[in-house]
DNA sequence: TTGCGGATTAGACTCATTCTAACTGTGTAG
DNA sequence: CTACACAGTTAGAATGAGTCTAATCCGCAA
């Protein structure tokens, strides 16, 4: 189910990692392994889950961590919705969410340069903004799984 | 500091809650009130303390009961950012929001309808949005207070 | 007066997240 | 080789927003 990290994405983490004076360890790499496994925006939890499958004795902790440092050196993103559990997403193209308010759900949305452009300018002088989350939420009659990306 | 309802706010909120077969009580009124007074996005607790000041007995689970209310038949929004407390907001018109990282202080952008159409056009076919929500995070050199409307 | 139902209340509870303190493992200085 | 430092990991306790529960209140209709 859970395959290794291809080189390239291991490369990635090394050098995510590295540039903040971070180390690959383990359970980075197992936790990475499970959030490009199956880009489904998992929860905390899930991603515990999933990893423990490969790595029986990793605490719940070690994921809080291990995802906290990934946002810190910009491998993924946070995904909240409402006040729902906090997921996280390896896709780092700006883009939207819609969460599927039958399943829970969450897509991504591909989010045009001008689209993103034409949110900023509604910004007043003086507001400089770092980052823009837009999600929508509804019914989306979907084919299938796992969001592009 | 807290002023009581105008002729028109209170028929506002009466038709509100009539519409959905709900009272006007001293406690909704006061909790309405709170929220109209200053319009700062407020957390559950500011408001609990605001209308404290007005009403010593209310209890906390009460302001949660009106707040609920009050998103349920459509007479404030919530406002969340990241996992932190829930806000509300009076503010009905389509608006993003703002997050000033320096102060925490949430401030409404007006969102020209255009904009708004732009956004609900990059959602591909089959997803239907209900909600849609907007979320500016960064740093404001406001000039002052509480955010228009 | 009695009974009903919605509203309110205090306090218990849940649960995601954060904190704490102990432990592990690796690298480096002696 | 030994030991010290230090980042990372760990289990479990603590936090805190929000929800639930069960008792009470209150206005109204029979």
């Amino acid at each position: 189910m859970i395959q290794n990290l291809t080189e390239h994405d291991r490369e990635h983490l090394q050098e995510a990692l590295g540039k903040s004076g971070q180390k690959v360890t383990p359970q980075r790499e197992a936790v990475f392994t499970v959030l490009l496994a199956e880009r489904d925006h998992p929860t905390v939890d899930e991603v515990f889950h999933r990893a423990r499958e490969v790595m029986p004795g990793l605490s719940l902790a070690t994921v809080y961590n291990c995802l906290e440092t990934f946002v810190g050196c910009g491998l993924v993103r946070q995904v909240n919705h409402e006040r729902e559990s906090t997921r996280y997403c390896p896709n780092l193209a700006p883009h939207a969410h819609f969460r599927d308010k039958a399943t829970g759900r969450v897509h991504d949305i591909e989010l045009p340069p001008e689209v993103l452009k034409s949110l900023r300018s509604i910004l007043p002088p003086g507001f400089d903004s770092e980052v823009i989350e837009i999600s929508f939420h509804g019914r989306a009659q979907a084919k299938d799984s796992s969001p592009s990306n």
